[in-house]
DNA sequence: AACACGGTTGACCATCTAGTCAAGATTGTT
DNA sequence: AACAATCTTGACTAGATGGTCAACCGTGTT
């Protein structure tokens, strides 16, 4: 009955959560062929043949990680669009990426092993929403621009230099741990990385000061 | 005899490099696990049994290709070196950077993956070579600092940046490419991409012209 | 011609892994 | 209590993969 699927809903929802945080983690350690469903497995507590129950297979599944990656990542969107003083949008977004950098690294991992290879499973994703969405960037950045609010850059190349930038401290975090000491950047660090990013690429971008 | 060895000694030679460049190829577009030995062999072009005649194992090739791409690498950093004048120093090392992106980009990937999952192979690099090839270039841009002859920044976070923003070109190249209509950079978009980075980063850290 | 030595290779093996399945356990409904 | 739908799980299979090996090839030396 659809009372009794209604009823027994939590129980998917709980395990299809805890199986999407154990994939997210595996597959951004491992790249997708290194993972495997074992381990994944191991890592939700759940025995393997109950992941094949909620999902098909282990594409399906990675398909699934990096979609909800990618909704996240789409998310900090909105602080790109939140003013239209560029310094107080670059400021707002660089922040949120950084702040996502921390909070979900394997999520930034294991979109990069996926583009890396040559997004094989979600190429369709960057043709389409990606690119869209980039070109209302690209538009917010030229109409700065075209104000005179920021230097005439071509916006692309800004934007990914943002990216980089704040990615970089998710996919490379290890070589990054590993150059502080084998140490986790402490709270200070992340505020202090965070404001040097912003401020290198909001000076970089300043029109000079008359002279 | 001797003689004998050196006579064959090229066609040690020339498979080692078939074989280390296709594994730089293959472990850049499917990791360490995701790669093959057959891949391998495939694109070398020779039986997967010759690959085991030179390299031991799987294992011990992909460090031998790690190794290879560190050296190149680490070349990077004469630049570095090579001007007291930041302004100089950082446009070369952009520069070169970014063209080691553009001729290596396979590489790069390698290192990112690498690292990504949490360099378990190359660990010890990190550990040694990198980390004091990073204190030597922390001193030099500290002393800048104390030049006055860039603004007062942590480093390591500029540093970052840069590996980052250059990096990012051959890590990313597949979505670069795709928002860019699915052509690959031009040899003007190149320059220009080249030139955007090392302006940003540049008038970011220029000491503020006095008002 | 016989030899030695590095290089070549197809066939083979032990192991691992994605995916299957059928029997059984849970749980809400009647 | 009887039921039906969902969820759970150990055992199994087919195929892929890293690595081995023994026979063989090519070439310069004697």
């Amino acid at each position: 009955m659809l009372i009794l699927k209604a009823a027994k809903a939590h129980i998917r929802a709980e395990n299809e959560r805890l199986i999407l945080e154990a994939g997210e983690r595996i597959f951004a350690q491992h790249g997708f062929r290194g993972a495997t469903m074992q381990m994944i497995a191991d890592q939700a507590g759940l025995p393997k043949a109950n992941l094949h129950y909620y999902f098909d297979s282990k594409e399906k599944l990675y398909r699934c990680v990096v979609e909800k990656i990618f909704e996240i990542w789409l998310q900090a969107a909105s602080s790109f669009e939140n003013s239209d003083e560029p310094k107080e949008a670059l400021k707002l977004y660089i922040y949120e990426k950084m702040q996502i950098s921390r909070r979900h690294p394997y999520g930034s991992k294991v979109w990069a092993n996926e583009v890396m290879q040559g997004a094989p499973i979600i190429q369709d994703f960057l043709e389409t929403q990606l690119r869209s969405w980039t070109d209302g960037r690209i538009e917010s950045i030229q109409a700065w621009i075209a104000a005179g609010k920021i230097r005439p850059v071509e916006p692309r190349w800004v934007m990914y230099m943002i990216w980089a930038t704040t990615q970089h401290y998710a996919d490379f975090g290890h070589q990054i741990e590993t150059l502080n000491a084998d140490a986790p950047l402490s709270e200070a660090q992340w505020e202090a990385a965070s404001e040097t990013v912003f401020e290198v690429i909001w000076n970089g971008l300043e029109p000079k000061q008359s002279l």
